[in-house]
DNA sequence: ATGAAAGCGCTAACAC
DNA sequence: GTGTTAGCGCTTTCAT
């Protein structure tokens, strides 16, 4: 691989006016540029980013910490993470933290020995001191990780509000919220919005957590299915949704004529399943986009005119509710 | 942050013995171990791996090429590489390729200038030099890129053959099909492993081309459907068989009672969707592990034991086909 | 408008 | 055992 010295040697030139080249920047006569630009051509010469970040102390990768990127949530606002670092020139690191402190702490701190230019963290609960004293820029996506740390995510509570309405507009009395891990920040807020829309309706709830598991949500979906009169389900994720459906079919529960589901994210799976599921979407494109920009500018010096962003809730009526019901 | 000159001249020793230290090479006295050790303490001293690499010009990113993380198909491939890379130490650099060989082209340039140490690439159409004359390593994953190049996968044609024995077995006699685009490898494989079990035997098929987009799928089969008799699907992947468990539904036909279905890949969505989804399974995550250990081989100078790993697809018996049979 | 040279933080001869 | 020093490939003053 040749370097700049190849290059400013074969152009007749010194190293410091291919480097003003390269960078754009100083003032370089149009002779020296046509010659570099040939040399550059000729020798097929790609300049070093690792020489270039060790000298600027610039870097251009972006570190992506979820809990697991096999969760359907994440792989879409990975995506628009991606997408957008590309078009301005930087590169994704992927790291699954597993929900597990010491591994978001590993990947904090050799990511930053690698000169990563900042992060980008759906976090674990949020007792996170390792995320506020970094000396790169961090953006929160989901999760809120601390006041100071910018954050983009929806409103959880008031998505889950409509979600739970939607339910009772739908003529459901006995309502099952299958809540996400208390203490967990959306998950948290998802229940209180359950509480708003059913409270002081004269209808019976019942909640129970479960981990975003598959596995888990059917096993405990299908316990509550069998001992009762449940016919509608508010169910904090579209995971926990598909797994209440299962339960609900191996029980021989029709949905959504006797069972109503409603899940929340509006991840792909939702769309895929049959009957598609209703559910409360959020933009999960559009979160993971402006994140990435939002750190972009920040691992650039510009200003954020926000520091927090709520992307709109949007409930997404399909198959498992009753829509005769509107 | 402190730099390796900080360390030394706090411990009172030279740059080399601190370097040698942090490699542990070379001799060192427990003296200068202990000094050190204290100075890097002190100083919360963690080395430049920028620094390092430009120095060594070793890497340790490892950069993936999909052609979209959305596809349930590859968050768990990447899952899997991530987790091998992280015990060897590497990193990993998430891009994807929409298929498009200019983007897969724009990845293996930029990330060779930010010293990647070697990619694992699920490629798109193998028409591609661009990956044979890389001075880095790279290995492939499902999908064949060029003879030289070591891949791990499933024998797709044998897998496709077993799941449409298995709807013969259970007595399909108009069997649709849902093969995936053709020139792309594992798609093809499949449908020859298709018209391996159907060959000579009495029964009516029916073949339809469709991309691997569960919207495509469902579109497409519902057509087929609509104009007949169809008992029985092969998919050429869990999406495009969930687009045709959407399309049975939409038109009332019950599965697996009228129709029974069998996807290929064996993901998450397959046992999420309800009826679960029967499927030929590949082992997704240890074809990510064992490319990635592959790779870090390869990178790292040892020889390959082999260069092409094939791993056994298994039919997983679910609720889309009807277990009576057996 | 261009070049010489120092420096980014580390490694690895080579000398002692 | 340990230190000196010359790179690694680039950027960036500071001269000219």
């Amino acid at each position: 691989m040749a370097n700049i010295r190849d290059v400013a040697k074969k152009a007749g030139v010194s190293v410091a006016t291919v480097s003003r080249y390269l960078n754009n920047k100083g003032y370089i006569s149009e002779d020296a540029k046509r010659v570099i630009s040939a040399a550059i051509e000729e020798l097929n010469y790609r300049p070093s980013l690792v020489a270039r970040s060790l000298s600027t102390k610039q870097a251009t990768f972006i570190g992506l910490i979820v809990p697991d990127i096999v969760n359907p949530f994440f792989p879409e606002l990975a995506r628009a993470i991606e997408d957008v670092a590309l078009t301005y020139g930087y590169t994704v690191v992927l790291c699954n933290s597993d929900e597990k402190v010491e591994k978001e702490i590993h990947y904090l701190n050799t990511l930053q020995q690698k000169y990563v230019a900042g992060f980008i963290v759906a976090a674990s609960h949020s007792e996170a001191d390792h995320y506020t004293n970094l000396d790169i820029p961090i953006v929160a996506i989901d999760r809120r990780i601390h006041p100071s740390i910018p954050i983009v995510a929806t409103d959880n509570r008031e998505g889950a509000r409509v979600g739970t309405e939607h339910l009772l507009a739908n003529g459901c009395q006995h309502i099952l919220c299958l809540r996400g891990p208390s203490g967990l920040g959306p998950a948290d807020d998802r229940f209180l919005g359950f509480k708003d829309a059913v409270k002081g309706k004269e209808i019976e709830t019942q909640v129970v957590e479960c981990p975003f598991h598959f596995e888990a949500s059917e096993m405990i979906a299908r316990t509550v299915l069998q001992q009762g009169s449940i016919d509608g389900i508010f169910a904090s994720s579209d995971v926990l949704a598909a797994g209440a459906m299962k339960a609900a079919y191996s029980l021989g529960i029709g949905v959504p004529d006797q069972l109503q589901i409603v899940g929340y994210d509006g991840t792909m799976l939702a769309s895929q399943l049959t009957p598609s599921l209703t559910t409360v979407a959020q933009d999960l494109y559009k979160i993971g986009a402006l994140a990435a920009r939002m750190l972009i500018k920040l691992i650039e010096g510009q200003e954020l005119t926000e520091r927090e962003i709520q992307i709109p809730a949007e409930l997404l009526i399909r198959e498992t509710t009753r829509s005769e019901a509107l």
